[in-house]
DNA sequence: AAAGTTAATTTGTCATACAAATATAAAATA
DNA sequence: TATTTTATATTTGTATGACAAATTAACTTT
C-alpha cells in the first residue's frame, strides 16, 4: 500500500485519502479482512488530521467498502463484497435512481422481463437441484396465508433470486438484484391484496415446475404472464388514485 | 424535513444523521439543488457535533448524493441523480465486485451481449437525430489514430454509453453503464495495441450505419461479433500470460 | 461609474481532549 | 488451583474550539 500523497489536487484532503484507500482495495493491495491502519496511524503517514481521516473511512464506509470495530483488537477491516453484501447498496441507488427521475414502470418492466427471460433459460439448463430446494423453500413461504405482508414481500424477493442465483451466472445475478428490487414497489402493493397474492403463487408454482422440468419456453411464458400481470395492477391502481384526486 | 432524532439505535450517531438525510432526500422532502442548511445549523438540530454532522455529510458526497461549496452563496445542496452521477458509484461497486468474486470474463460478456443486443434492438427503433450525432462524434474521435489509449478507452465507454442512450429506457441505461465498466478491463488492454483498434471502430462504423438504418439484425450480429473478438483476445492473452509464467 | 478593498459567511482542516467499547493481563476470591 | 473480578491498554466515537481558504456582497476610492 503507496501512502504516499500524489500530485497536487484540488479537490479536498478526505476525497484524496479516500480515493487511494479504495485505490489500494480495487487493485488488491488490500484484501478482505486486512486490517488498515489505526486512525492515528494513518493520520501520520497522510500527514493529515484525524478528523479528516475519519471522514475519508466515512466516505468508504458508505460505500460498503469497510467497516470498522472498537477495542484493542478493534480497528477498521475491508469488507467482503458478495451479492448480498452489495444488494443495500445497489438498492438505494437504483431505488433512488427510478424514483428521482420518474423511470416509468414499463421502462422497468420491460427491462426486466428480457432480463428474468434470460434468467429463466438459463436456470433451466444449469439449475441444480439445491436451486430448486431454495425455490421451493420460498415458495412454501408464500404459500403459508398467515404470513404478513412484508414476508410475502420478503420471500417474493428470494424467490426471483434464486431463480437468478440458478443460471449460475454472477454477473447476471447481480444485475438481476437490481431489478428486482427496482420492481419492488409495485410488488409491495399487491402484497396487500389476497386474492392477487394467490394468483402470484400460482405463477410461481408453475414457474418452479418448468424450470424443474428444463421448459424454457413455458418458463419464460410464465415470467412474461407475471410482469404483465403486474404492469396491468399497477395501471389499475394509477387510474382509481387519479378518480381520487378528481 | 423532520430533524429529530428518532428511537434509539445503536449505530453512530453520523450513520443516524446521514440514513435521517438520505431519508429526506429519498422521499421528497429534500429536492434536487434544495440547499440544506449550514452544518452549525445541522449540528444543533440533531444536537451532535459538527465533525459528526461532517462525517455524515461525507457518507451521502461519497454516495453523490450532494455536493458542497464554499462562501456565503456556497454551503451543501441536493445533488440531480442522473444515469452519469451514479456511475462513479455503480463503477466502483461492479468492478470490485467483479474482481472481488473473480467473476469469469464469459460470465460478464454473455450477459453484456444479451443486454447490449436489446439495446441495439431498441435503438434501432428509437434513436434520435441527436443520438445518432452523438454516436458518430465518438466514432470520430476513436478514429484519430493520434489520441491515447486511454482516451480512446474513454471515447469507446462513451460510444457503447451512447447505444445504451438511444435505447430511450432509462433502467436499461442504468443497468448498462454497469455492464460497459465491468468489461471496460478487457477494452483498455486492446487500446494498447494498434491492429486491435482498427478492428473495432471498423465494427463501430458498421454498427453505427445498422442502428442509423434501423436494422436491427445486422446490429445485433455487429454486437456477437464484437463481443466474440473480445473474449477471443482476452483468450490469447491469458495464454500468453501462462507461457511467461513457465 | 468602475475598480479595487474589506468584511462576512460557509466549508475545509487541525489539535486536543474525553467517552465508550472491548480484549488482554493481572489480581482477588472461592 | 480454577474462576471470577478488576484493572488497563487500545482503538474507534464524539465534542470543543480555533483557524484557513474560498467566495460573495458591500463599501470605498479613484
Amino acid at each position: 500500500m503507496s501512502l504516499a500523497l500524489g500530485p497536487v489536487n484540488k479537490s479536498s484532503l478526505s476525497k484524496q485519502v479516500a480515493d487511494q484507500l479504495q485505490e489500494a482495495i480495487l487493485d488488491g493491495s488490500l484484501k478482505a479482512d486486512d486490517r488498515l491502519p489505526t486512525e492515528d496511524e494513518l493520520a501520520k503517514r497522510f500527514q493529515v488530521s484525524r478528523p479528516t481521516i475519519r471522514e475519508a473511512l466515512k466516505r468508504l464506509a458508505a460505500k460498503n467498502l469497510i467497516r470498522s470495530r472498537r477495542g484493542p483488537t478493534g480497528g477498521t477491516f475491508v469488507n467482503h463484497l458478495g451479492t448480498s453484501e452489495l444488494s443495500d447498496h445497489l438498492t438505494t441507488a437504483s431505488t433512488l435512481y427510478v424514483s428521482m427521475n420518474q423511470i416509468s414502470l414499463p421502462e422497468v418492466s420491460s427491462t426486466r422481463l428480457e432480463m428474468e427471460s434470460l434468467c429463466c433459460q438459463l436456470a433451466c439448463t444449469h439449475r441444480t437441484d439445491a436451486d430448486l430446494e431454495k425455490m421451493e423453500f420460498e415458495l412454501g413461504q408464500q404459500l403459508d396465508s398467515r404470513i404478513s405482508p412484508e414476508d410475502f414481500c420478503a420471500a417474493d424477493v428470494r424467490f426471483h433470486r434464486a431463480i437468478a442465483e440458478a443460471s449460475h451466472n454472477r454477473m447476471l445475478s447481480f444485475v438481476m438484484y437490481t431489478l428486482i428490487e427496482a420492481l419492488q414497489p409495485v410488488a409491495n402493493m399487491i402484497a396487500y391484496r389476497f386474492r392477487e397474492r394467490e394468483i402470484i403463487t400460482g405463477q410461481h408454482k408453475r414457474l418452479l415446475g418448468a424450470i424443474r422440468e428444463q421448459n424454457k419456453t413455458l418458463a419464460c411464458a410464465i415470467i412474461a404472464e407475471q410482469i404483465t400481470y403486474l404492469d396491468q395492477l399497477h395501471e389499475e391502481a394509477q387510474e382509481s388514485h387519479q378518480q381520487k384526486q378528481t
